[in-house]
RNA sequence: GGCCCGUUAGUCUAGCGGUUAGGACGUCGGCCUCUCACGCCGAAAACAUGGGUUCAAGUCCCGUACGGGUCACCA
């Protein structure tokens, strides 16, 4: 009885994937999933100064890492490629769609040929700004009936009393004053159509039920309901989203840090872990009809976000992005995945260094070993550090570090360490602690130089695990210049 | 400036007329410990403001302040 929800996601392909881009993605994509609806990807790329085939590549690759799969839109890699019934998914090949709807709106008198040159206008405009009073188009072309041969832009009729009531799902009740709004084009002189006719026209045309978006549209909105009426479409459900802030309040961008979706994947989050903590921010999972209440209900799978998203409890106000609370998710992912949904994630960090060679060669019980004995890393570049003497060998270590722990005390039992043959973990730590009894000497003492010798530093994973990752001919390889 | 929106700790938030205003991140203190980290225990920390309405207001209404969005032949 109810028509099944179609959403979407309609970036321009005018730069990277922005944070804000996707979190508004995920919401159009929950709420799809969750009502077991389609999520259409669509390209706008009506604006053809700025945007790029590769630009689209990106788009899909950003939206690709981060888990947002679409049911309807470009096929991956070829950007005349499209899948669903809708297509084609990319505006500048919609052309014909646009200038018979135009037509049927010039036709009915609901649109008209406007004159007024750009040149004009901008005077006009001026005008009104040096006189301290707003701006608007005053309608003076409305009834030339201007022929088509003479140069003109195409503006919608709009009323001229009453008011555009707009009932946002998360902003509420919204009116404004049709006198507030002026006749705006729909086309521009040259014949292409602009943004908020678009988005109409093909919105209607895909399907879409629920429009879901940034809240920077909030005021376009009333424009286009005028447009869906004058082209006799009902309305489908709108859903602003407020927007992501950086830590100054302002609009998040790259002088915040990461503000694209590939410097997340590059700075070793989870496509997983990004998804939790965008749909957390400015909307509250609530399981069993409660907000979570300790860690455990903090962390919940996409299943449980599917199962509980509603577009209506999305938060008013815009939320400053928290980048330590991605983090803390982050870590908290990486503690709980197995090894097997980490390592891929963990090669592209191997792949920046240029060691992925190194990394596919070694062995599944090497490579579990190798990320289970590093869970509790916060990001997989954290993780990626802390292993990577083992590919690359051992840093020259600090002066003040040597004297500190090469003592003459511990090389005895550093030779007696490289003697070790059975590198079984409880064997391993059977052998060290017997070495440590006779040797008079603390696990703390021998582990902080057997570190510097296979690291260069202070810092690696659990001992015995780091011994059995190096394996017993690396070990006494490192070893040897300190014994 | 016009129109529109927002405002609970440093941050994300719960709250939907009666609560010691709850949780999480972060911060600070302590414990644990073979390094880094994890983990555990504890602490500080919030209803922008002024008026109403009401027996009772973070919760409802109005104003003020502050913040934001938008006013293109950009999207």
């Amino acid at each position: 009885m109810q028509k099944p929800v179609v959403t979407r996601f309609a970036p321009s392909p005018t730069g990277m994937l922005h944070i804000g881009g996707v979190r508004t993605a995920l919401f159009c994509w929950l709420y799809a999933r969750r009502h077991n609806g389609t999520f259409i990807l669509r390209v706008e790329d009506t604006d053809l100064t700025r945007s790029t085939d590769d630009n689209i590549r990106i788009i899909e690759e950003g939206m690709d890492w981060v888990g947002l799969d679409w049911d309807e839109g470009p096929v991956p890699g070829d950007p005349n490629a499209f899948r669903g019934p809708h297509g084609p998914y990319r505006q500048m090949l919609r052309m014909d769609l646009y200038r018979a709807k135009i037509a049927e709106l010039l036709d009915k008198g609901l649109a008209y040929r406007c004159e007024c040159s750009r040149e004009d206008l901008d005077a006009r405009r001026k005008q009104a700004d040096a006189e301290g009073r707003p701006f608007m188009y005053d309608g003076r072309c409305r009834d030339k009936h201007l022929d088509p041969s003479t140069p003109c832009a195409i503006r919608l009729r709009m009323p001229d009393e009453g008011e555009i009531v707009l009932e946002d799902l998360v902003k509420g009740r919204i009116a404004v004053p049709a006198s507030s709004l002026d006749d705006w084009i729909i086309a521009r002189q040259d014949g292409t159509p602009t943004y908020n006719f678009c988005v109409v026209v093909d919105d209607v045309d895909m399907g879409v039920t629920h429009v879901v978006r940034g809240d920077d549209h909030v005021a376009n909105t009333p424009k286009q309901i005028v447009l869906y009426r004058a082209l006799g479409y009902d309305l489908p459900a709108f859903a602003h989203v407020p927007m992501i802030l950086g830590k100054d309040k302002q609009k998040l961008s790259k002088r915040h840090g990461a503000a694209s979706i590939t410097e997340f994947r590059d700075e070793g989050y989870l496509p997983v872990a990004v998804r939790l903590c965008l749909a957390k921010l400015g909307w509250t999972p609530k399981v069993d009809g409660k907000a979570a209440e300790s860690v455990e209900e903090e962390l919940l799978t996409d299943r449980q976000l599917m199962e509980t998203f509603d577009l209506g409890e999305i938060q008013k106000a815009a939320a400053v992005f928290d980048i330590d609370k991605l983090k803390w998710i982050n870590q908290k992912f990486i503690q709980r995945l197995d090894w097997t949904e980490i390592a891929p994630h963990l090669r592209w960090q191997w792949r920046m260094r240029g060691l992925e060679a190194a990394w596919d060669a070694t062995s599944d019980d090497w490579k579990a070993l190798a990320i289970g004995c590093n869970k509790n890393r916060a990001t997989l570049v954290e993780m990626a550090n802390t292993l990577a003497f083992l590919f690359t060998g051992p840093e020259a270590p600090a002066e003040a570090d040597v004297a500190k722990f090469m003592t003459p005390a511990v090389r005895p039992a550093l030779r007696e360490v490289a003697a070790l043959t059975d590198y079984a973990h409880d064997a391993l730590k059977a052998d060290v602690e017997a070495i440590l009894a006779r040797h008079g000497l603390k696990l703390k003492d021998l582990a902080q130089a057997l570190r510097l010798a296979f690291t260069g530093k202070l810092v690696s994973p659990p001992i015995f695990d780091t011994m059995a990752l190096l394996g017993r001919e690396a070990v006494c390889a490192r070893l040897e210049k300190w014994i």
